[in-house]
RNA sequence: GCGGACGUGGCGAAACUGGUAGACGCAGCAGACUUAAAAUCUGCUUCCCGCAGGGGAGUGCGGGUUCGAGUCCCGCCGUCCGCACCA
């Protein structure tokens, strides 16, 4: 790694399991319980009955454990969160000031984000429901189309609603659709593709505007986590509503007109115009008003009622930071019978995790540690049981960075340094993390800003997301199912160019293996890439002259050994054509240079030589600087030295003046080149006899004496079509262009007979002629 | 299902602001050097027609806007990433 050149402090190297660090996410934790920031409430996760464990998302395979194969159930369990919904606003309008972020990761941010202006609506409860229920009050619904609350015709929620739970009591069909509902997967996938299905619960709620009496059906599609868990139902202008009411013929009433003229009435199919602003129909007193109009105008009413209000709803939830794991930074709380949940005092941290255990597959080995679990309450000394929930590990990603500026700081979770490295210039992570890691690190790092921790409330001033690096896959598939990966080093490909068939082979004694083409390079598939064999055979700068050059940074990268080879060929040529111009009359001072080159008196081949070196000097600062593409950089330092070497080779170009333009060309590629060919490069500026070190050079700038060109040539198109080619002075008048364009031969063929209609000139570029 | 991206030769890719599609490289073919091979150097290399000058087609598919579309717009198809307990 060393080797490599990519110039990392390994002084400051730090390790997110070790006590030194996670001690600073229990006392950051402490600080966000004191503040709100963090808190306890119940939260839903899969829970495998058999293991009596909690299992991660792809741990359920098709609502079933991945180990025990039962059926997964949703349980309800407290946990620890952190209010990052708090922040969703400044965490979404901020997006604005991170204008070096890519704008995907922005836009994907925005959309997580998710913020949406609507309005709480509350349905009173039927007086027959009132009774059976006996509560007071309202069932509360969000939505953000109040425009269609004279469309609702029945009130969804959630299975995990309150309302279905205690509707549920007295009715065993209801019940064991609730239970269905607990089980399969959590996520948000699966609960959107999932068969729409409900019940009704026998209550009843009247409309808040209209008095009417509609029914209240507990349903799948209805989440317990957005808004209010419950939904008022209009299935004219929603797809989901829609979808549901034609399953159990509940009614559909068209309140919207569409104004697109795109339908007139709703009715099956579901067309996505249903769903579209129009104007109120059917409405009363709202008839005639524009949906946004009418937002407005039903809030108000609603208000003056006290039946409703505006209010801004974000998709975003609180960030759940428990996980009943082993591996992890202990959440610093302890459970006292008689105080309640106990801070551990900052004095106590870090709580140390055990590093010993075993775990078995069922439950958090840390729950079966008395040694961990058993301890004193801090307030009242009395027995208590510690936490043995740890922390998301996205806890500690989320600002490690703070930490490496930190480094070595035993006193303070960072210190005046965070403020000098912060944000930091050029972070560099993989598409993967544009949401949860890049969000979190976002969150954190405000929270530290409010609390006086650091200056800057944005961690990653310029984002780059690059691509994964992919290698082929080679793996053998024994009769037990086992899946045998082999390194694509071990193996010969051979691809048939006719059929396009491949076949593999292992080296060591020819045997069929099966291609699975690319993926992902990961030590399970065995397809990794050892850089120090790479370094060893062809030198770190091969290595980093082949990533940068085979694919952009953003892209994924596939790996190829034909490549890597390629790349190191470059390298010996460049090497070889400044060891021949050194040894062929040496290197020419600096002095000679300015005085050969600034004679103007070379001939077109040398211009042309020096213009190509200009330029490419111009091109790669403008690919790195400004557009961070570093492929294209190196493609134009290739062709000047294809250039480089056609110059050589011209019997012509001998003398003094070429031999000063030669060497020019070479110093200026050798000096785009060297931010990715570093150490090459620094050996061949020797080389070229430029004292000191390349590194430290000031870079250099085009000379726009060079860049000048006396012929340009332009390209002549009939009806948009290709059909000749004229040269011009680079300043030509219109006028002028436009003759030589015309009085091409082959251009002529073209309109034979006829008057061209229209001649469109573009300077310095083409001529359309239209006919 | 929702959100985001991508789709160009045999392959990795380039074309930045609507203006020469395929730069640069890999692989392949031919030639030079060599007893030979490797390495190196030179040339060719999107497909089709033509001895050639040249012509036709072509950027996932179908439409549209424009003098001109890989690029912009509409509609499809396909692939990849994320969807909150993998990290």
């Amino acid at each position: 790694m060393q080797s490599l050149g990519l110039a990392i402090d390994w002084s400051r190297e730090l390790a997110t399991c070790d006590a030194d660090y996670y001690k600073w996410n229990q006392w950051l934790f402490l600080r966000m319980l004191e503040k709100g920031i963090a808190y306890k409430k119940t939260g839903t996760v899969n829970w495998d009955p058999v293991d009596q464990t909690v299992l991660a998302n792809e741990q359920v395979i098709d609502g079933r454990g991945w180990r025990t194969g039962a059926l997964v159930e949703k349980r309800e369990i407290p946990m620890y969160y952190f209010a990052i919904t708090r922040y969703a606003d400044e965490l979404r309008s901020a997006l604005d000031g991170l204008a070096e972020w890519p704008e995907r990761v922005r836009t994907m941010q925005a959309n997580w984000i998710g913020r949406s202006e609507g309005v709480d609506v509350d349905f009173p409860w039927a007086d027959d429901t009132r009774a059976l229920l006996e509560r007071e009050g309202n069932l509360r619904v969000f939505t953000t189309r109040a425009d269609t609350l004279l469309g609702a015709t029945y009130v969804a929620v959630a299975a995990e609603h309150p309302i279905a739970l205690a509707a549920a009591k007295g009715n065993p069909q209801l019940a064991a659709f609730v239970d269905e509902c607990k089980r399969g997967s959590t996520m948000e996938a699966d609960l959107a593709t999932q068969e729409k299905k409900g019940l009704p619960t026998g209550l009843h709620v009247q409309h808040p505007l209209t008095g009417e009496r509609l029914p209240v059906w507990v349903a799948n599609y209805v989440l317990m986590g957005y808004g209010e868990g419950a939904v008022m139902a209009v299935p004219a202008h929603d797809e989901r509503d829609f979808e549901f009411a034609q399953k159990y013929s509940l009614p559909v009433k068209t309140v919207i007109a569409s104004t697109s003229g795109k339908y007139e009435s709703v009715a099956a199919p579901w067309q996505e115009a249903f769903a579209e602003h129009g104007v109120l129909v059917d409405s009363g007193a709202f008839n005639g008003l524009s949906s946004a109009a009418a937002v407005d105008a039903i809030a108000a009413t609603l208000a003056s009622k006290s039946l409703g209000q505006k209010r801004v709803q974000f998709r975003l939830r609180d960030w759940g930071i428990s996980r009943q794991r082993y591996w992890g930074c202990p959440i610093p709380l302890i459970h006292c019978p008689a105080c309640g949940d106990v801070p551990v005092p900052d004095k106590d941290l870090p709580v140390r995790l055990p590093e010993n255990l075993v775990p078995d597959g069922s439950g958090n080995p840390l729950g079966k540690t008395p040694a961990f679990y058993q301890c004193k309450c801090p307030t009242c000394g009395g027995d208590a049981r510690r936490e043995t929930d740890t922390m998301d590990t996205f806890v500690d990603s989320s600002w490690y960075f703070l930490r490496f500026a930190s480094s070595g700081n035993n006193d303070a979770m960072v210190d005046a340094r965070a403020n000098y490295w912060l944000p930091v210039d050029q972070y560099i992570g993989g598409i993967e993390h544009a949401i949860l890691h890049l969000l979190y690190s976002r969150f954190w790092t405000r929270v530290m800003n409010e609390m006086g921790l650091v200056k800057t409330p944005e961690p990653f001033a310029n984002l780059l997301t690059q691509g994964m690096v992919l290698n082929h896959i080679f793996v053998r598939t024994s009769g037990a199912g086992r899946r045998e990966y082999f390194n694509p080093a071990d193996v010969d490909l051979v691809v048939d160019p006719a059929t396009r068939e491949s076949r593999a082979t292992l080296k060591k004694d020819g045997s069929a293996v099966t291609y699975e083409g690319f993926g992902t390079m990961s030590k399970s598939r065995l397809n990794g890439v050892d850089p120090n064999l790479l370094t060893e055979k062809f030198g770190a700068d091969t290595a980093r002259l082949f990533m940068m050059f085979t694919a952009p940074p953003e892209q994924s990268l596939e790996w190829s050994d034909e490549g890597v080879l390629g790349a190191n060929r470059f390298l010996r040529r460049l090497w070889k054509a400044v060891y021949e111009h050194v040894s062929n009359g040496g290197a020419v001072a600096d002095a000679d240079v300015r005085a050969l080159l600034v004679a103007g008196a070379l001939s077109p081949a040398d211009r042309d030589l020096r213009r190509t070196a200009h330029q490419t000097l111009a091109k790669v600062e403008d690919d790195i600087g400004r557009r961070r593409v570093f492929n294209t950089a190196v493609a134009s330092v290739m062709e000047l030295l294809n250039a480089i070497g056609r110059h050589a080779a011209d019997a012509g170009a001998a003398g003094a003046a070429s031999r000063a333009v030669r060497q020019e060309a070479l110093e200026l590629a050798v000096m785009s080149l060297s931010p990715i060919v570093p150490h090459v490069c620094h050996e061949l500026w020797q080389q070229l006899g430029q004292g000191g070190q390349l590194w430290r050079t000031r870079w250099r700038k085009a000379d726009p004496a060079a860049l000048v060109q006396d012929q340009v040539e332009i390209v002549v198109q009939v009806n948009g079509k290709l059909r000749g080619r004229v040269s011009v002075a680079p300043d030509a008048a219109e006028e002028v262009v436009k003759a030589a364009a015309l009085a091409d031969e082959n251009v002529r063929r073209f309109f034979e007979g006829r008057e061209p209609k229209k001649v469109i000139v573009v300077k310095g570029k083409l001529v359309n002629v239209v006919v």
